[in-house]
DNA sequence: CTAGGGTTAG
């Protein structure tokens, strides 16, 4: 078997070859490899092949800059870059030459793994060009060379259809890499019929100009594939080249390179017989605009009114679009009055969509600009204006009224889309009650949406029975029921942590005929982990991988996460290293017990999983889930390797990993390392937060270096970043901590005049200090304050209270009051909260209340 | 218009 180890990796590529790419043939005549927008290996590792005859090939991978293919790849050979507008042929004959290298070899791409599938080591060199003879229109039968590859036939065979003519490249795997004769110049092929039945010989029939009977039929038995390929070879037929618009508007769709686009669309202008349309050219703009190349569109829009193309309504409608999305509400608007200069009255339709672009744009106000210059056009605004204008201000319920009063002054009727806006803002703000009123004053208008809102927000509040009722009604009611339903409900089920009932509501998803997606899984894997149950949810993982769907970030941070929780930080690691792009040193993990480890051996789950792995990008919660619990756990090295690991990957994860790092720093008493990193943020263009700052604060506390700690506060705030309750609690602490308790009372009474309130954090650090100092009068003050807001008080506090208080003889009675109380509430003392109330209950003779103490504490653990 | 997580203070 020639694949051997290898045949792993050749199936995954014929598996993503089928499933996501298709040969399609136009009437050009040009055989165009479509992925349909997946990826495979790595993010960006896609081949598109458009192998026109008379045109460049133009592979449209973003590993794809100018005139260069990726650069790992064994592809560019050490001729140098393969030029795409010299001979595209070469880069076809490349590719080839690179699935049969590697299949011959057997070997495993060494590189690294964000590289082109068919990126392995092999001596393609010899095969960097294809024969003289063989320039000139030519067919890569990719497709049906992979099948050959997967099904692991020992005689690969590689076809090229030639302007008819078939070459095959039978002995190619026996020649050691060079490349073979072609049957003594004989243009025939050499084809056995038992081979044609893989699939080895695939020709798209409807190629062929005038030939009837040529097959494009891939399933198509032996005998009539002898019979095309002879037609083929006798009829020479010729191949149509003709360029039409539509269909190079579909090829435009397929770019996600807007360089490669543009590259595309010049090459067009030159073919004979072809001309830009309109429809070219927005095609062209939704490239640009998609792939945010907005420079190049303002430069496009110059060229169009230049041309005059500006003219046509269809391209301003789309240039308009472009602009908008990317919340260019000046440039925006300018399509807009183009348009009516050209004596367009826009509609309120085109209004919404751009409103609504904007508005997902994060541009708001554009949004209201938009509405101005409606009315002033005099198109009248719907419903449909409004609802997106009320998205637009959502943060803002004065705003919202006033658009509603609009509304209803513009007699626009609010739809069930307004409701569930409505509905959802004020769930959030937490105003359940008046959500609740809304919904149940809009029953006619409550769609599943609607009510899906409405069960969400019930669910967060943790009115879990309520938001079952209101699931059952939607039942009776026959409402048809949505994933999304499904999904809220369980995750609500979760928080409520009514683990069961979750679960069995997951797995009655199939009797409604609802597939769970990875958003369900998600869900459920994080109840599961949150319940300790780490080897159902791994088992629930694994089911997920066999239902074909492709975990993601959040799946595997989820994992993560539950894998350090219960401590075992290998199995983390080792499932990190299996995402792409992770290159973290696995001889680091000393793993004997890893789940993962286990499920490598049996030679199933995790080696499907990798595939499903595969270009799924380490997002940042898998970073710093596993950087924090690395650090946390005084693994610094590997921390440390994770947190480099970053510096390769997204760039926007560097703030999270810095923040991460530092807090692992400071967390083992290494201020040095921590402020370095601070230090060396900036110069890597990482701008510190909120946290970072919060972090370092904490750090400097810790270290008991105050001044320094307060000096950080100032800074941070000419800096410009607002400082809040977490900020203000490690100073207070800090301050506390090293016997500054007068300067903390005065910081706490700062942050309440800046509006930022305390909570129980900050009341605990600040009670402690001040007793601790014996400031007893002014920590009595701040317990009276606390006592008017219950949610001040838990277990920790209620406990530094007693302690505080039973060291002064005339505040041991409310001591001991805080004691009673602190059991009625559930919360349990601790041995030394006990001891000291006992002792001062003796000191003032209360021996009742003292033995009380006593019985009541003994056998009893601390909460 | 609705659904999943992740950093900082006891």
């Amino acid at each position: 078997m020639v694949l051997g180890a290898t045949r792993f990796k050749a199936c995954r590529i014929l598996h993503f070859l089928r499933h996501n790419c298709y040969v399609e043939q136009e009437p050009l005549g040009e055989a165009l490899y479509y992925g349909r927008g997946r990826s495979f290996g790595s993010s960006k590792s896609l081949l598109y092949l458009y192998c026109g005859k008379q045109g460049p090939l133009y592979p449209g991978d973003a590993h794809i800059s100018g005139n260069t293919l990726c650069e790992h790849s064994p592809i560019c050979h050490s001729d140098g870059p393969s030029k795409l507008d010299g001979s595209p042929w070469n880069i076809h004959w490349q590719v080839t030459a690179a699935f049969l290298t590697r299949s011959r070899t057997g070997e495993v791409a060494k590189g690294p793994r964000k590289s082109w599938p068919w990126c392995w080591s092999g001596p393609i060199q010899t095969l960097s060009s294809p024969p003289a003879d063989r320039v000139g229109g030519s067919l890569l039968m990719k497709k049906s060379l992979l099948s050959t590859l997967g099904l692991g036939i020992p005689n690969r065979q590689a076809l090229v259809a030639d302007e008819g003519h078939l070459h095959t490249f039978g002995g190619l795997m026996q020649s050691q890499g060079s490349i073979p004769s072609l049957n003594g110049g004989h243009r025939e092929p050499v084809l056995d019929g038992s081979r044609t039945r893989n699939g080895a010989l695939l020709v798209h029939s409807r190629l062929m100009d005038g030939n009837p009977n040529a097959s494009s039929d891939d399933r198509t038995g032996a005998r009539r594939q002898q019979k095309s390929r002879t037609d083929i070879c006798d009829g020479r037929p010729k191949l149509r080249t003709r360029l039409t618009p539509s269909y190079f508007i579909e090829l435009l769709q397929r770019q996600t390179d807007s360089n490669l686009a543009l590259r595309l669309f010049k090459w067009a202008e030159g073919q004979s017989g072809f001309k830009h349309t309109p429809g070219t050219y927005c095609a062209l703009i939704k490239a640009l605009g998609s792939s945010k190349s907005f420079s190049t569109l303002k430069q496009l829009k110059k060229e169009l009114e230049l041309k005059g193309l500006s003219c046509s309504t269809l391209v301003l409608r789309t240039l308009a679009v472009a602009f908008g999305q990317g919340g260019m509400t000046e440039e925006t608007i300018e399509c807009l009055k183009r348009m009516e200069d050209l004596g367009c009255r826009p509609r309120s339709s085109l209004y919404n969509s751009l409103m609504h672009v904007l508005i997902k744009a994060d541009c708001p106000h554009g949004a209201q600009l938009l509405y101005q210059r409606m009315l002033d056009a005099g198109c009248r605004p719907d419903s449909c204006t409004f609802n997106n204008l009320l998205v637009g201000v959502s943060g803002s319920f004065l705003k919202m009224q006033t658009i509603l009063e609009e509304m209803k002054h513009q007699s626009c009727k609010p739809t069930a889309v307004t409701i569930a806006i409505l509905l959802n803002v004020l769930c959030k703000a937490g105003k359940l009650d008046e959500a609740w009123s809304l919904f149940a004053a809009n029953k006619d208008l409550a769609n599943v949406v609607v009510t899906n809102t409405m069960i969400h927000g019930l669910c967060k509040a943790g009115r879990i029975e309520l938001a079952l009722e209101l699931f059952q009604q939607m039942k009776e009611k026959k409402l048809r029921l949505q994933k999304a339903t499904f999904n809220i409900l369980i995750h609500g089920l979760g928080l409520a942590r009514r683990t069961e009932d979750a679960l069995r509501l997951f797995r009655s998803m199939v009797n409604w005929e609802m597939v769970p997606d990875v958003l369900t899984y998600n869900v459920a894997l994080r109840i599961l982990i949150k319940d300790g149950r780490l080897p159902e949810a791994w088992r629930l993982f694994e089911t997920m991988v066999t239902e074909n769907l492709s975990p993601d970030g959040i799946t595997y941070g989820t994992l993560i996460d539950g894998f350090c929780q219960g401590g075992d930080l290998d199995s983390a690691c080792k499932l990190f290293m299996t995402m792409e792009g992770s290159c973290f040193n696995a001889h680091k993990v000393d793993s004997s017990r890893a789940y993962c480890e286990a499920k490598e051996e049996d030679d199933g789950v995790l080696r499907s999983t990798d595939s499903k792995c595969a270009g799924l990008s380490v997002d940042r919660a898998v970073y710093t889930a596993l950087c924090t619990e690395l650090f946390k756990a005084g693994r610094i090295s590997e921390a440390h390797e994770v947190f480099r690991e970053t510096a390769k990957s997204d760039p926007r994860l560097f703030l999270f990993a810095y923040n991460a790092a530092i807090y692992g720093f400071g967390k083992a008493g290494d201020v040095y390392k921590a402020w370095n990193l601070f230090q060396s943020m900036s110069e890597r263009g990482c701008k510190p937060d909120l946290v970072t700052y919060n972090t370092l604060l904490s750090t400097f506390g810790k270290a008991k270096q105050v001044d320094r700690a307060c000096d950080l506060f100032l800074d941070m705030q000419v800096l410009g970043i607002k400082p809040d309750v977490v900020t203000c609690t490690t100073l207070v602490d800090a301050l506390c901590k090293s016997g500054r308790a007068q300067t903390a009372l005065e910081m706490f009474e700062e942050m309440q005049a800046q509006g930022i309130s305390p909570n129980v954090l900050t009341c605990h650090a600040l009670f402690d200090g001040l007793c601790k100092e014996g400031h007893l009068r002014k920590a009595y003050m701040l317990y009276e304050d606390m006592m008017n807001k219950p949610c001040l008080l838990n277990g920790v506090m209620y406990r530094s209270l007693i302690r505080g208080f039973s060291n002064s003889a005339h505040l041991v009675n409310e001591s001991y009051r805080l004691f009673r109380e602190m059991s009625e509430k559930g919360y349990r003392s601790d041995p030394v909260t006990s001891y000291m109330l006992m002792r001062s209950l003796r000191r003032a003779g209360k021996t009742d209340e003292a033995q009380e103490i006593v019985s009541m504490s003994s056998g009893k653990r601390t909460v």
